[in-house]
DNA sequence: CAAAGGTATGAATATTCTTTCAAATTACCG
DNA sequence: CGGTAATTTGAAAGAATATTCATACCTTTG
């Protein structure tokens, strides 16, 4: 059954992102009005596998969070679809020491740089963005043609 | 106790960003060998305060995790002990082209980091913590005198 | 000083989560 | 098509974590 749990991990992660659910028996039930009923023992195994955690809100409250979340106040705070725009967006990619600048069209670098940091690339420590610029900081030693490879290419 | 709490809470903050801990009673062994013994209760309160949570690395393994770039609200009881480690923290400061370079005792760089984030520099862009150094990455034509003074100087 | 109110803590408990194990399903390959 | 390997899954068991409850301790205020 690939496709139904592929669906599934799509469903969770919507879910997840949408609504602050404390105990994956909050999820269980969710998933189960959306249509997709599984245990509470598959859940953990499929929030490992999305690397879903379970952090701490403002009021103190667990919440289960994305990744992307996580790393989403590093850069800008409107998501669009930000896949197509990563595959158009990038117009130069120049290296200088561990650094890689990419520019984008003017007001796109914030989006780019946050799907970078949802691609986590081997090799990238972290992405800072500007306007239309974005400063990828490299690991030393990285391979820049590994790196130029991901940053072009479509992620998953 | 308030002062032997704030310290523990520190060296947690130490212990779970140089290791690959993964669970609490292994904090709490560690913690133990530190000179600050106490029980997996109080470690839970303590991770929740901190915002500590347990993610998923690379391999997969259940690791805790302190919130790396975050920028949430400075919860008070928190924030000064912070603070006062930023005040010791920063050993060395040298600017190249828009980057700032800090040194920070071994361990301490991503602490130090995270306060400089929850100041919002005027000027910075953004940090990276390593180990013992910080990159800071700055505003185009900022201005390095009072970036520095922000940097070093205790805020309010 | 005494009482009141707050914080911190440990032991025990309740809750939540992970993993094991066996079964079922699906993919792979001749 | 078989047959075998790999993946997925649920139930139950086993860990790990959060919370409850009682207590100690500290701080303030009268």
């Amino acid at each position: 059954m690939r496709q139904n749990k592929d669906t599934r991990l799509e469903v969770i992660k919507m879910i997840v992102s949408s609504q602050e659910l404390s105990t994956q028996e909050e999820l269980m039930t969710e998933l189960q009005t959306a249509g997709f009923p599984t245990t509470q023992a598959t859940l953990s195994r499929d929030l490992k596998q999305l690397r879903i955690s379970k952090g701490h809100n403002e009021q103190g409250r667990y919440t289960y969070m994305l990744p992307s979340q996580q790393r989403y106040q590093r850069v800008s705070d409107t998501h669009v679809a930000v896949q197509n725009l990563n595959r158009m967006g990038v117009i130069s990619v120049k290296f200088s020491g561990n650094l890689a600048v990419l520019r984008t069209p003017t007001g796109y670098a914030s989006h780019v740089a946050y799907d970078l940091d949802c691609k986590e690339i081997p090799g990238v420590l972290g992405t800072i963005a500007g306007d239309d610029t974005i400063l990828v900081i490299l690991e030393e030693g990285a391979n820049r043609e590994d790196i130029l490879n991901q940053l072009t290419v479509q992620p998953q």
